[in-house]
DNA sequence: CGCGTTTGACCAGCGC
DNA sequence: GCGCTGGTCAAACGCG
């Protein structure tokens, strides 16, 4: 499954957007097509050469065609849509035998994936000052490279972020930041924001609580996906801003499943395509979005 | 004027 | 009980 689930993200999806040159007779029925000129010359040739009914015929056949294109390319798009939700749910349960698995242990040294870490009674840092108020809490680390001149604990990951307090920890000279999520007033989700303390360069998102609310970009997705459903609405705008949005998601799940890495070693992603030694990385991307 | 950030004060848990 | 520490609150402030 896992490989399948990276693989199946590329974007080397053969669409078939301008599908014309593969069909030898669509250089018949549009005769624009024969030529490598501009498009003036060839509507000009289109307009002299072709009887008004036959020009007719055939841009009904054409407007029949591109109708097929879009049917086929709506179906993809749902296709990829009900596969992604299938390896998210099955990621899903991987985590949660996973962790069933580890129940027994006081903390979670680390999942599989270092992605979520359900910690009974504790945080998996700071082992033992307080007490959390449920048994049960969600906890994930993320450990992003930025810039090492940078000095901002700013870290977007696509959710609304309000700061509500700041402070010196011992163990480290730099400040943590702590955040609430603002995108549902009553979502619990608490995030702290810490470099590391070894290297500077690298921030550490400790993530607390599990978001009830979807995600900002599903929720826009969902309603592209509505639109797609209604066939009252444009599909051209669901074609242009879904996919991406659909993919932005399978690289989010992607980047954090492999952090594995970083959380094992404590050191930042460098091969993943999503961060890179110069301070890019795939939150880049979502900091570009909002 | 609304919203987000900053920052000092305050609170609670823990060890001695 | 006291001090240390991490976490939270809330008034002040800045920005668009």
């Amino acid at each position: 499954m896992d490989s399948s689930y990276v693989v199946d993200t590329s974007l080397s999806i053969n669409l078939n957007v301008n599908p014309l040159p593969l069909h030898e007779d669509n250089t018949h029925s549009f005769p624009s097509l024969k030529h490598t000129g501009g498009l003036d010359g060839d509507f000009a040739h289109f307009d002299t050469k072709l009887p008004m009914k036959q020009e007719v015929d055939v841009m009904v056949e054409e407007l029949k065609r591109v109708s097929t294109e879009n049917r086929k390319l709506t179906e993809m798009l749902t296709d990829i849509c009900d596969k992604y939700n299938g390896l998210r749910s099955c990621l899903m349960e991987y985590y949660t035998s996973n962790n069933n698995n580890n129940l027994g242990k006081r903390k979670v040294e680390d999942d599989s994936f270092g992605h979520t870490i359900k910690v009974k009674g504790d945080s998996d840092e700071c082992s033992c000052k307080k007490p959390n108020k449920s048994n049960m809490t969600t906890v994930s680390r993320v450990c992003v490279k930025t810039d090492a001149s940078d000095r901002s604990l700013l870290l977007k990951d696509g959710y609304q972020w309000r700061k509500y307090g700041q402070k010196v920890t011992r163990d480290n000279p730099s400040p943590r930041a702590y955040y609430k999520c603002s995108f549902a007033p009553s979502c619990p989700v608490k995030k702290k924001v810490q470099r590391n303390a070894e290297n500077p360069s690298v921030l550490v998102a400790t993530y607390e609580g599990e978001h009830n609310h979807l995600h900002p970009l599903q929720t826009e997705l969902t309603l592209s996906m509505k639109e797609v459903i209604n066939p009252g609405c444009s599909s051209t705008s669901v074609i242009s801003s879904s996919p991406t949005s659909i993919l932005d998601c399978i690289e989010l799940d992607c980047a954090i499943v492999k952090n594995k890495s970083v959380l094992d070693k404590e050191k930042p992603i460098t091969t993943t395509g999503f961060a890179r030694p110069n301070g890019f990385n795939f939150f880049d991307n979502w900091e570009n979005r909002f």
